[in-house]
DNA sequence: TCTGGGGTCCTAGGACCC
DNA sequence: TCTGGGGTCCTAGGACCC
């Protein structure tokens, strides 16, 4: 920390992550379920049944069989060392008692939606990132002699257990927060105390709390850097900040570099942005069993044309049209292959988006037997910005475009 | 019996225009 | 005739995140 920090003024940025959020949710519908382990993932099937005495029977891990992964596990569950990404049927090897419980994105949406009220109507400066989880700039909130390294930062503690506690009066949820001078730091100190944690850090507190933690923790650092980081001997943060900046400009580039050198340190100067618009909206499927362009091809082309289907009432729902239309294919040997096409017009229908889809999916290589089907559409603008005529709706013959047809 | 579905951002090469 | 920038758009792949 013997580099002059950059002159931006102070900040307060809260980053916070709601506990097992998935999980949690379930447990407020099946409170009997409380205490036990349990994972959310998979498809439909395996829903709880209501028998006649009135009590539920629940899906087992040990009963699955398919290709689903954990989505949710809660505490419990991750005590038998499963996490969510994990296949179910490895995790089934782990926690075969654990129940399962197929996710339930709706209703997940409307307890997003609650937790994200509760808080805004503490602290309106709020940035999604994603359904269980916000960035929230406190600076405005602040008591004046609360910034800066000074302890103990009683006023913003007071803001942060009062956002905690309006989120579970709204929902019955915990959540953690951290809260410090940045993003980076925050979305590393949410997790410090999980769950229901409340972890406060300045600048400060970066080489007694920071540094020790691995380098994987920090969002932009995966499994690749990782790798490549334990490789040239380091594995903490700490011993990340020890590393001469040429050097790691050197091994990775003089973006992703100079990045890692700024985080190390604790320095982030992205600002909390409240508003953005979609740059892409997809849908893809994994099917039940590896199909094949040829010998599968009638089933292939119904589930190519469901999927176009569905992108378009997404994008109608939504209210915008695309120009870009693409696929994306995973074959058995989960090699990724996309195709991408940009149209002379903007498209919102789906015999539109089927056509382009078509057209792209006759770029890509067909040999080999397929996992997964996907279609995207980029290039996005707000539909009723454009001219009516602008967008295409004319009917597109399906029986004689793309390459899966459909009877 | 490995490995879902929905996203963002970055890089890099080629086309094309000035 | 040859050499050469810069800028923008399109495309493909890959890392990463929730």
């Amino acid at each position: 920390m013997n580099e002059a920090e950059p002159k931006v003024p102070s900040r307060w940025i809260a980053h916070l992550d709601m506990d097992a959020f998935y999980a949690s949710v379930e447990l407020l519908r099946y409170p009997e379920l409380r205490g036990k382990p349990v994972v959310v993932g998979g498809r439909r099937a395996h829903a709880p049944k209501t028998l006649p005495d009135g009590s539920r029977r629940f899906a087992l891990l040990h009963d699955y069989a398919g290709r689903g992964v954990i989505t949710t596990a809660t505490y419990e569950a991750r005590a038998f060392g499963v996490h969510s990404g994990m296949g179910l049927m490895k995790a089934a090897a782990l926690a075969p008692d654990a129940a399962l419980l197929p996710a339930d994105f709706d209703q997940y949406r409307k307890y997003s939606k609650l937790f994200k009220a509760a808080v805004r109507a503490i602290a309106p400066q709020i940035e999604n990132r994603g359904i269980d989880e916000i960035y929230i700039d406190l600076t405005d909130l602040a008591p004046a002699d609360d910034m800066g390294d000074a302890e103990p930062h009683s006023g913003i503690r007071d803001i942060a257990m009062r956002i905690k506690s309006s989120v579970h009066k709204a929902t019955g949820l915990t959540c953690s927060i951290g809260v410090s001078p940045n993003k980076l730091l925050s979305k590393l100190c949410s997790e410090l105390e999980k769950p229901n944690g409340l972890t406060i850090i300045t600048m400060a507190d970066v080489p007694g709390r920071i540094w020790p933690l691995p380098a994987s923790k920090i969002n932009g650092i995966g499994p690749k850097a990782s790798e490549k980081l334990a490789s040239l001997g380091i594995k903490t943060i700490g011993e990340l900040a020890a590393g001469d900046e040429v050097w790691l400009k050197q091994n990775f580039g003089a973006n992703y570099g100079a990045w890692l050198h700024r985080v190390a340190h604790g320095r982030d100067e992205r600002p909390v942005v409240t508003h953005s618009e979609p740059k892409s909206i997809s849908r893809e499927t994994t099917f039940e069993r590896d199909l094949h362009a040829r010998h599968d091809r009638e089933e292939l082309g119904k589930l190519f044309t469901r999927l176009c289907e569905q992108l378009a009432s997404d994008l109608q729902r939504k209210g915008y049209a695309a120009k870009t239309i693409g696929v994306k294919l995973r074959f058995d040997d989960f090699r990724i292959v996309t195709r991408v096409l940009t149209a002379d017009t903007w498209i919102q229908d789906a015999a539109g988006i089927r056509h382009w889809a078509g057209r792209a999916l006759k770029k890509a290589p067909l040999e080999q037997k397929l996992r997964l089907l996907g279609v995207r559409a980029e290039n996005l603008c707000v539909a009723d910005a454009l001219p009516r005529e602008d967008v295409d709706q004319e009917q597109h013959d399906q029986l004689t475009l793309g390459l899966f047809k459909v009877p």
